[in-house]
RNA sequence: GUGGAUGUAGUCAAGUGGUUAAGACAACGGGUUGUGGCUCCGUCAUGCGUGGGUUCGAAUCCCAUCAUCCACCCCA
């Protein structure tokens, strides 16, 4: 038990960095470049933020929170990026700002299910969120800053789905109109569906049972059902992204679990990581700011599953560059020398070069084999010979090529 | 929460009741005291997830338990 990490937790081991580098970097500048400003919020807030940002009907909050109380204060690890990040928006009323604001954020977020395939319970994300205009520019905006980061990265088995799930009211129309139709059937939907008929009948569009299937057939769907304004917004939205080139298919089944949801809703979905094919979701959430007791600030963003990210880009062939080994090792012979290592070693760093010695007496052949295991681009060798002589013996280990070099000339040997 | 699969060294793995648990890779040491990647030699599980039980005898059979993986649900 001791020496296993807690169910649904993955250890990032040094083999693996340089991967989760490579996307945290690529999204940072991408980022950078749409305009939008990092925001980190806390690991755990206020249980209250979750309960009534994210629904206290939802999944999420019903079973999935680590929640604990600390002097009197309940307190949940996040379960997802948005809630913080509204929250912070309002406490710190950068409202006063240039509007709109545009945010992303690089976080861990924690929820307890059932790990399987691309789902764990301490899960990375990145996301991006605008804030205070309704304009579809906003919602086209962030679908592009998605699109083309995983564009960039090189992924090719990715589909973008778009859907409008209205506002409150058209929503609640249309969720009686969906109930209408399937209830002569009911009795004879699967089980969880007869749950989700109450609860959340849109969920009953993208059920996986084909007897299921067959019984939604011919189904109202939520497009038929917004009103003009949100109609509007849809139209304007398809306009925006087929200016921007930005290839989507309407799919009236992509519905949102969390409740804050208005509009717009979108996933970035594949079938080539098992289950859980979502890496990207995200909408629309008007009334989230005021849910929350703040002022009425619309909003739009999405969430990006880092995990499921490298998974896909694992599916999909795509190398991500291993770190360089070290510009010099320095191989020593006798104590002499190595005192003489340790000062020249200490010199280099300074000059900004990546420099190793052994650590464990090995002897020459040894050092020789440990520096080729690290792939060092240069083994400097320093015996008794090259401190009388004052040179140093650099080896260059890719080329097998090898040259005495004065002491005040090594620094310059090594830029080449 | 429900269902299915799997647990033998750091990794991949042979082994399905009978003497000291194959093999490969990795790691470490060495091939006569100053040179790596190739090659050769050596070392590396009183132990088969853990705890019980059956048996003269268990990695192999039974029970329990834990862990991992996959799927449902739900979501990133």
């Amino acid at each position: 038990m001791l020496t296993n990490a807690p169910r649904g937790t993955k250890d990032m081991l040094p083999s693996e960095a340089h991967k989760w580098h490579y996307i945290e970097e690529a999204y940072r500048v991408h980022c950078a470049r749409y305009g939008f400003k990092e925001m980190r919020t806390p690991v755990f807030e206020h249980t209250e933020l979750f309960t009534r940002g994210v629904g206290d009907t939802t999944d999420i909050v019903q079973k999935e929170m680590y929640t604990w109380t600390q002097a009197d204060r309940s307190l949940t690890l996040r379960p997802e990026g948005t809630s913080p990040v509204v929250r912070a928006f309002v406490e710190h009323k950068l409202y006063a700002e240039p509007q709109p604001s545009k945010f992303y954020y690089d976080i861990p977020c924690f929820r307890y299910e059932k790990p399987q395939s691309g789902r764990l319970r301490e899960f990375h994300q990145v996301g991006a969120e605008v804030f205070g205009t309704n304009n579809m520019m906003a919602d086209s905006d962030v679908i592009a800053l998605a699109y083309d980061f995983i564009n960039q990265l090189g992924i090719k088995d990715i589909e973008l789905q778009i859907n409008s799930i209205g506002c409150p009211v058209c929503r609640e129309n249309y969720k009686d109109a969906l109930r209408n139709f399937l209830k002569p059937v009911y009795e004879q939907l699967c089980d969880t569906c007869k749950d989700r008929y109450e609860r959340n009948p849109m969920r009953i569009l993208d059920c996986k049972s084909p007897v299921d299937q067959e019984l939604i057939k011919g189904a109202p769907t939520m497009l038929e059902y917004l009103c003009e304004e949100c109609e509007t917004a849809f139209t304007d939205l398809k306009k925006n992204l087929d200016a921007m080139e930005i290839q989507y298919v309407v799919n009236p089944g992509i519905v949102r679990g969390l409740d804050y949801y208005t509009k717009t809703a979108f996933e970035f979905i594949t079938t080539s990581i098992g289950a859980q094919g979502t890496v990207c979701g995200g909408g629309r959430y008007d009334h989230l700011s005021e849910e929350l007791g703040g002022p009425p600030i619309p909003g739009v963003g999405f969430g990006m599953g880092k995990e499921r990210l490298l998974l896909l880009m694992e599916a999909n062939g795509i190398k991500i560059p291993e770190p360089e080994g070290a510009d010099a090792f320095i191989a020593v012979m006798g104590d002499a020398a190595k005192e003489f290592g340790l000062k020249l070693m200490g010199i280099l760093r300074r000059e900004g070069f990546a420099v190793e010695m052994d650590c464990m007496a090995r002897n020459l052949k040894g050092q020789f084999k440990y520096a080729d295991r690290l792939a060092v681009r240069n083994t400097i060798i320093i015996g008794e010979d090259e401190l009388k002589a004052g040179v140093v013996a650099i080896r260059n280990m890719k080329q097998s090529e090898q040259r005495m070099v004065p002491f005040d000339q090594i620094v310059e040997a090594l830029k080449k």
